[in-house]
DNA sequence: ATGAAAGCGCTAACAG
DNA sequence: CTGTTAGCGCTTTCAT
């Protein structure tokens, strides 16, 4: 650990540029963080003094000094999901634009999240916790909880956030889609997927919606984790319990697009209408584009980090459980087909 | 920004933990940080009282005063794609381990990162700067070398990288492709993909591999960006440029699956074998497992955080440009085809 | 092997 | 609106 910033270049400072307009430091502080308490025209000598001579604020002394951190540590499982990776694209874009840089620690899972990665963090004294998914375990809530700074988690809408939330309201997209199948006429739709959690969710709305139109669907838990290969195996699965089934709701698009692969293949299960959840952006490319559920990652991204900027600015939060929408994508993959015997 | 940890609970400061172990602040600081300058009895003693109180170290102070950052700062573009994400894994793994902590800035392309971006983390004085892809602008180079820290470049081997780099030999994965085509006994061998940067290379080792059996790959460039309808497209392509092509090697496996996807629909395509390049996770998972080039994203990610260490360590690195090697995955997509008429 | 003094660069608090 | 003074918490430097 050779290398001192302050060994090379011998840095600029607040000093060195407060000299060069002809002020105090104070003044060139304010001048960079609070404008408004700076006449105009003495910021604009600040301004040009501080490109002139190239300063960049030394977040170290300004943190120490203020005890205001800019960092905010975002916990995310699985960031090679694109809708995990939208909502951190999301969340950076909007922090980042106030000056707060996210620290990202990748995790296998949040459920498995320990206490020691938490506190790895610490010595930064991040501004906020940041956690795409939602934390479950009671002692990972308190570890959290005595960090005292404002907790934001994400994607599963849940009744007791540690803090805040923002999320979907997977229910409400199990029920367009159900909706959706009402409306093309299918008489034996089957549900695939996970059974809990969100899954559980997406499932109680897609039913709640059949119930509607006289229909009950057949449900085929998934539990293997998700992957293309699980999708067939759930297509499998889905009419071997439910033969007549001619449309079957996966949970996701993964799954989804991993069944009509396979049904491709075999026209008894060509016939069968499939639709998924996510819209991942392959689901639109695929022989038989797939409908499916949009979640807009970006948007939970975006409107967690402008509450997280609006509560670090001072705010008082009165809704600290925002639901998204989600909006479903009819394609040609539930296009009603003609019955089994082709 | 009303947030000041000092306000909450008064923070434990390296003082309070030397008054409880009876020993002096810098003693303390030296049992943290360097361990074997302190009498191991001593050590025990400052340890427990840390233990005690929750100290944690304040990185603002520590960092203000070493000039010594533990933050390196990590560009990536498409973090979405699972070997970028495998690259970040292995960098963060170790690098956390060594007490660093690795700051992503998401970007767009690494080709149209801005000086801005670059700059943006410069408050925070990071140790080194890391960019998962290699900076080609000349401008962008400047300002990077500006910042006189070490600089990691990732991915693929060029000559010149501004520091030091790890990446692959994308030349040798082509070889290898090439050779078990020439195995397979495939007499008219496409490659479908770009044909600039590393796709030149895997082209380059391609060429030359089936030289050596007589052969020489019709090239089908693909310039659209990468997804499972380019993919269909360059299938469609390849036959129309060489009808008798029997085995197409894609740049990637993305178009390669989606190739496959669209092939299976048609008997007169299903006889073609396919290749990808990078071994992605469902690339094993497709009704006809896919023959692929793999390559170990964290096992870049790893070595290049080493590398980074051993510099940050003040080693002089003599190797500065790093290969790492590629395997070949022979599955089902490339076992030998019945001729044309099927 | 341990300690005392000093100061990293910045901004809070108070003053004018 | 601007300035003065002091000190955030740590570790360097020098001393013992």
């Amino acid at each position: 650990m050779i290398f001192h910033y302050k060994d090379r270049r011998r840095s600029v400072r607040v000093e060195d540029v407060a000299y060069e307009a002809g002020v105090s430091p104070i003044t060139v502080s304010r001048a960079l963080s609070s404008p408004d308490l700076v006449k105009p025209e003495t910021r604009e000598r600040v301004m040009r003094a501080v490109e002139r001579l190239g300063y960049v604020v030394n977040t170290y002394a300004s943190s120490l000094r203020s005890g205001r951190s800019t960092i905010v540590s975002m916990f995310v499982s699985g960031i090679a999901n694109p809708h995990t990776n939208a909502v951190m694209r999301g969340c950076a874009e909007v922090m980042e634009a106030r000056g707060f840089h996210l620290m990202v620690t990748q995790v296998d899972s949040l459920d498995t999240l320990k206490a020691e990665q938490v506190n790895a963090v610490q010595p930064l004294r991040p501004a906020a916790l940041v956690f795409v998914g939602t934390v479950n375990s009671p002692e990972l809530r308190e570890v959290i909880v005595e960090r005292d700074v404002p907790v934001m988690e994400m994607w599963d809408l849940i009744d007791d956030p540690i803090d805040m939330l923002v999320g979907f309201c997977h229910r409400d997209g199990g029920r367009q889609m159900g909706r959706h199948f009402a409306e093309q006429g299918f008489r034996h739709p089957v549900y695939a997927g996970r059974t809990t959690g969100r899954g559980a969710d997406r499932l109680e709305g897609f039913t709640e919606a059949l119930a509607g139109a006289g229909l009950k669907p057949v449900a085929v838990p998934v539990t293997e984790p998700v992957s293309f290969a699980a999708g067939h195996q759930a297509l499998l699965a889905a009419v071997a319990k439910e033969p007549k089934c001619d449309a079957i709701f996966f949970s996701n698009d993964i799954l989804a697009i991993g069944a009509s692969m396979y049904a491709a293949t075999d026209p008894a299960l060509a016939r069968i209408a499939l639709a998924g959840f996510g819209d991942i952006v392959f689901s639109g490319q695929l022989p038989v584009p797939l409908t499916t559920v949009r979640t807009s990652g970006r948007d939970v991204g975006r409107r967690a980090g402008e509450m997280l900027l609006r509560r670090l600015g001072g705010e008082a939060i009165a809704e600290r459980i925002v639901a998204c929408e989600s909006l479903l994508q009819v394609r040609a993959s539930t296009a009603l087909r003609l019955p089994a015997k082709s």
